[in-house]
DNA sequence: AATGAAACATACTCCTCGGTATGTTGTCAA
DNA sequence: TTGACAACATACCGAGGAGTATGTTTCATT
């Protein structure tokens, strides 16, 4: 249980997320993923209840990982646009360097899950919900001191954040790996693009109204 | 056959997208659509090969409906700007009208379907892959043009029409009908924003600095 | 060494659902 | 009237896959 030395359960959860990323959590059996592992349905049944518990965990481990890369630039003391592009970079940078956990949080994001759902794997979604709205907070903060401050447009928050958060996942959908450079480039790329969907600009509908 | 009077396929292609769009594809049974219709399965298959090739009926009408809601706006002769705003807000508007057929494209743009596909299907893969290109190639045409004329930013055109696009796909995930006016309301703000992603603004890079 | 639990493997159950084969009814032309 | 075909309904098959019950091995603990 030292460094490094990954326990079954992350190599599952590895496997699982692959498996489930590339061909789809339905088109997915659990024979797949145990056959991926080089092992059978006993271990991945050993280590989680149900395949919605094992989609459940992979989702969490998603959004957790997003903060984590996210909250950093959040706490930083910068004016509202800097942290905001920096918050988005990040997020962008999240998606493309574990893609497929990501992926699979996307697919399920139409809500219900395979019908019958055990009593851990309600606990899982109460604990993803409460993680995902933690995450989108520290979006509506920073757009909150920014439209405050007259840096960003004041339109309505909810909308706003879950739209350029859409944007911001893009990179799931059509992002193949080709060099690390690459990466820095689409992120910033994308940060920029959402930066700008949420600036005040003058060339716009013009409710600005340049008082000066 | 007259005015209004739907024929068995639109109504097989209403009650399926419905269904697959409140459920998901996986978890939707030809049963199900079958009894969301008074009828049963013989009706369904009387009509589509398969469960694919209904599937895929529906992704090609979502585009279809989507182009013909948008290619008035980019005949039109605005400059880029405009042009842009305009073509932004009949896609949100096209997204939310026919909420459920989009709602099943979305859903199946991971690739790959449900194994074994027919030649019609097949048919009507590659028919659907040309409405998408043709279509994206609208939004390539209107950011060329912006770019020329120093309105719009000068980046990769794949990622941005991609980037944006996503975003304004957003509403398929959380929109409920409230209102009429609703519907304008956001379509409107999400066009904003879109066009805010793509403008140059003199604000981007050269950070902000405002003393206070 | 004995023991018990954790960590799996094996073998089976059971049910859903896509697809098909076949029966039934209406309609329309000759 | 009678084919003939479209438009369904009914009944059935078969495969795939989630979940389980039960064996088997490894390992720590006493």
């Amino acid at each position: 249980m030292s460094l490094g030395a990954k326990t079954a359960k992350p190599r599952i959860l590895d496997a699982a997320a692959t498996a489930f990323a590339t061909h789809g959590v339905d088109q997915t059996s659990i024979d797949d993923i145990a056959r991926a592992l080089g092992a059978t349905k006993g271990k991945i049944y050993h280590h989680f209840g149900s395949k919605g518990e094992l989609v459940c965990a992979i989702r969490k481990h998603s959004v957790q990982l997003t903060i984590d890369r996210v909250r950093p630039y959040f706490e930083a003391q910068n004016p509202p646009p800097e942290k905001f592009h920096a918050m988005a970079q990040a997020h962008v940078i999240a998606m493309i360097s574990e893609l497929a956990y990501h992926r699979v949080v996307v697919e399920e994001m139409r809500g219900s899950g395979t019908g019958r759902i055990t009593d851990s794997e309600r606990q899982l979604r109460v604990e993803i919900t409460t993680l995902q709205s933690e995450y989108e907070d520290m979006f509506r903060n920073v757009l909150a001191k920014g439209i405050s401050s007259g840096a960003f447009q004041d339109q309505d928050l909810s909308v706003t954040v879950r739209s350029f958060l859409m944007m911001l996942h893009a990179p799931i959908y059509w992002y193949k790996p080709r060099g690390p450079e690459n990466c820095q480039t689409i992120a910033n790329h994308l940060a920029n693009m959402a930066l700008g969907a949420v600036l005040v600009t003058d060339s716009k509908t013009c409710t600005v109204t340049h008082g000066d």
